[in-house]
DNA sequence: TGTATATATGATAATATGTTCATATAAGGA
DNA sequence: TCCTTATATGAACATATTATCATATATACA
C-alpha cells in the first residue's frame, strides 16, 4: 500500500464518526443549549432553577435537557419531585468552553 | 463584591460571544461542512475537488463555502478559473479534529 | 385519597436549513 | 469575439428545528 493511500484511510471520515460529531456539534449549535450547558458546567442545577436563571420556559428547558440527554451530554439524579441535571461529557463540555474562550478573544 | 457574584459575572455569556459560539458550533453541525472542512485540513482544494473527493454537486460545495468564508472558516485564492480553498482558522479545525478524535475513540 | 409542586410530553406553528435546478459570472485560449 | 471550463448565485422545495401551549406524570405530604 502507498503512503498517499494510507494518509487518505486514515484521514478518512467513516459514516458512524461522521454521524457523531456532526450530532454533537448540532447540540452545540444552539444558544439555548449553549447557555444551559455552560450553566451546568459551573454546577448543578434542577429544571426550574435553570429556567429562572436563564429566563426560559419550564417547558423549553425540559425539552432541551432531554435532547442533551439522549446524546448523553448531561445526566440527572432525582431528590424527590426535583431533578438535578449537570453535564455528563468532560472533553465536550471542555470544547464548547474552549470555544467561549476563542470567541472572547476574538 | 462576594466571589460568588463575582464567579457568575466572569461565566456570563454576553450576546455576543453566544452569538459567535452558536455560529460556529452551528458550522461545525452538518455532515457535508464537516467533510469540507476536514478534507481542508489535510489540503487546499479547489471546488471541483471538493466535489469529485466528496462526491457532492458543485452548487452544493459552492454555497457551503461561502457559509464557511463568511464565518471566516475557510479562504480561497484564485488561479485562473480555478478557486482553491483552505481553512483559516486553526483554533476551530482544531476543536473539528478534536470532535472527530473523541467520537472515535468512545 | 386529595392537593400541591416539579418535571415530562405531545401537538402545533413559525422559522431555519440544505440540496437541487437553472442560470449567471469570470477567466483563459483558439 | 466565441467557446470552454470553473465557480457563484438565486429561487424553490423538502425537511428539520425550536418555542409555546396544554396536558400528563411523578413525588411528597396533609
Amino acid at each position: 500500500m502507498e503512503e498517499k493511500d494510507k494518509d487518505v484511510m486514515e484521514t478518512d471520515l467513516d459514516e458512524e464518526t461522521l454521524f457523531i460529531v456532526s450530532q454533537t456539534f448540532k447540540a452545540l449549535g444552539d444558544p439555548t443549549r449553549i447557555r444551559i450547558l455552560h450553566l451546568l458546567y459551573q454546577k448543578e442545577c434542577s429544571v426550574n432553577e435553570i429556567a429562572d436563571i436563564l429566563d426560559l420556559g419550564q417547558s423549553t428547558v425540559s425539552h432541551q435537557l432531554r435532547f442533551l440527554k439522549n446524546l448523553r451530554l448531561v445526566k440527572n439524579r432525582r431528590a424527590g419531585t426535583t431533578m438535578f441535571y449537570s453535564h455528563d461529557d468532560k472533553h465536550v463540555i471542555q470544547i464548547l468552553e474552549q470555544m467561549i474562550a476563542h470567541a472572547r478573544h476574538t
